[in-house]
DNA sequence: CTTACACTCTCTAGCTACTAGAGGTTCAAC
DNA sequence: GTTGAACCTCTAGTAGCTAGAGAGTGTAAG
């Protein structure tokens, strides 16, 4: 049995965010000492352990929500969850793209930034360079 | 010059964010019109666009103003730059291996999930594996 | 058994990075 | 010279936490 600090210790969550995923639903009710402390079980370390890597990856809470579900009420049809696996894998796919282009581009300005002054930096040059990206203009929040 | 209609347009910004950018200090004030209009000019549309791209990279405003700062006071050294672009690229490829796991698994479930039930998901496992995320803890916001 | 103290509890308020809406003003086209 | 889209400020709301106050709990040493 955990304690709430053991379980945030072991997930690299705060105390803090362990109450506030119950408090939005997203952890379930823990059972309590007789002095009201929680105490959790192998099964929630998964499920916050889940949680954490999920939101590590970009998810929403509320995406989480969904792939939580679809653990927590296996006898529904099939449909239904692959409907919602599906749409994240969509969603995968769409953050893949962005995150590859986003590395390729950190690599060269890591590379081009080597013992310069900022005056030489194209760090900022390649940022602030707007010819692509004026027409992808996608969202930036998950 | 720009309204700040036309800058949103041209950078993928909606309107409110620009004048929170400027607001929190991270966009100098702009030029106005007699009647007290925003008016923009290339400089700043530079800047936006510097700003919503490394926001695009998950570089957090606090890391775009020392960047920017770095740009605005050109005679220091590089390395500052440097280090937070390897701090982002590192962050970049973690994310990468997680959603490459992932999108094999959502793909495996949506290829198997016909006719069968929720129960055979495997999707929450393989977040769900702690083996290694055990030891890095680092943060998940920006 | 009791005392120490780290840990836990709830509650409220604050943070980042936006986003939306109310209520009013300005600009440019007709 | 009037219409209407775009602009203005201000306030308040959102997600996803995070920190602090003030009080109670659990455990281990003396």
């Amino acid at each position: 049995m955990l304690t709430i600090g053991s379980l945030a210790k072991k997930t690299g969550t705060k105390v803090q965010t362990i109450r506030y995923y119950e408090q939005i639903g997203l952890m379930l009710e823990p059972g309590r000492t007789e002095g009201g402390q929680r105490r959790y079980g192998d099964d929630e370390l998964d499920r916050l352990a889940f949680i954490r890597h999920a939101r590590q990856l970009g998810f929403s809470l509320e995406a989480i929500r969904e792939l939580l579900d679809l653990s927590d009420h296996p006898h529904r049809p099939c449909l239904e969850a692959d409907a919602i696996a599906r749409k994240q894998l969509k969603q995968v796919e769409q953050r893949l793209a962005r995150l590859e282009a986003l590395r390729t581009e950190l690599m060269r300005m890591v590379q081009e930034c080597s013992g310069g002054q900022t005056a030489d930096c194209r760090v900022l040059e390649v940022l602030r360079d707007h010819s692509e990206c004026l027409t992808d203009h996608d969202e930036i929040g998950a």
